[in-house]
DNA sequence: CCTGGCCTTCACGTCAACGTCAAGGTCTAC
DNA sequence: GTAGACCTTGACGTTGACGTGAAGGCCAGG
């Protein structure tokens, strides 16, 4: 099958797929034409990056499925280095759900004080202020990020 | 104080407070040599920004809390429209926690399933392979985005 | 033969929140 | 008077994962 197709199934676009080829993580045999080609596993590895892009991982970190499918494995994640990242992205995920849960938990503390300020008729203490609280959910260490954008399918543009 | 003392206390660099006035976040009095002045009502407004984007905001959605203390309030968040945006944050934060909660749970999953199939000798059923279970915890009308890469101060860097 | 729809490569644009020069003005200390 | 530490504006660079043309080749239908 051609690039339009494969991007197609994929719910990608023809340029994501050569950007991937130009990061060396698909490769395609060319028709006589010039045209690339692509087969069944091709799809498949396609579909193993996006699926693991949407789950947060950046396109590095989808190299070792990716190599371990070309090798010849039922599934992408069968090799250690797959596991090894599964695991690196379990600590990473840990870390982001807990700053996420203590910033979540002073919002709504900071929700409800201004709520009751505001009941109490504008005169009320606010002891906590966003500069004073904000400083305690930091990470000390500051890890190393913590995003989840996914890829945007063709359709959910 | 001169922007290089503003930057220092606000544990940030001139080019940024230059880039917020930029964004028209920050103002700042001239003194006769043309440098920008500021006084600690502004130092107060950067630590606020610096606080807000630590845990998530944009710089945008900073923008009603500081017009709400320039509006003399005591705290940024005292105004309506920054109750609005803590609300906004709030929804998101849950979405976002759900979201990769439901990533871990499935992490988890795969991770005890590939050792599992290493304990059985390497022929065992791998039932799920990433491309077929990361599809179920993406967000269907695609939430707007999963980000916290907080600001880094200048000795994180 | 021509139109339209694929495909090719090359290469610049996007977004946020700044970093990093460059070229020059100002102020204080020695 | 000159070094050095500050400040000014302006403008280009960074990062990831692509988007968006431009200029042209290939091929099927009419």
């Amino acid at each position: 099958m051609r690039i339009g197709e494969l991007a197609e199934r994929a719910g990608t676009s023809t340029r994501t797929l050569r950007y991937y080829e130009e990061r060396g993580l698909l490769s395609a045999r060319r028709n006589s034409s010039g045209y690339r080609d692509y087969d069944e596993d091709d799809a498949r590895l396609v579909r193993e990056i996006r699926a693991l892009l949407g789950i947060g991982f950046d396109l590095e970190e989808t190299r070792p499925f990716v190599e371990c499918l070309r090798a010849g494995h039922d599934a992408g994640d069968e090799c250690p280095a797959s596991v090894a990242v599964y695991r690196r992205k379990l600590a990473e995920l840990d870390a982001c759900i807990d700053r996420m849960q203590g910033i979540r938990a002073h919002l709504v503390a900071q929700l409800d004080q201004t709520e009751r300020a505001h009941a109490a008729g504008e005169h009320a203490d606010r002891p906590a202020t966003p500069a004073t609280w904000a400083a305690s959910v930091l990470p000390d260490p500051p890890e190393p990020r913590c995003a989840l954008t996914g890829p945007l399918t063709k359709e959910s543009r």
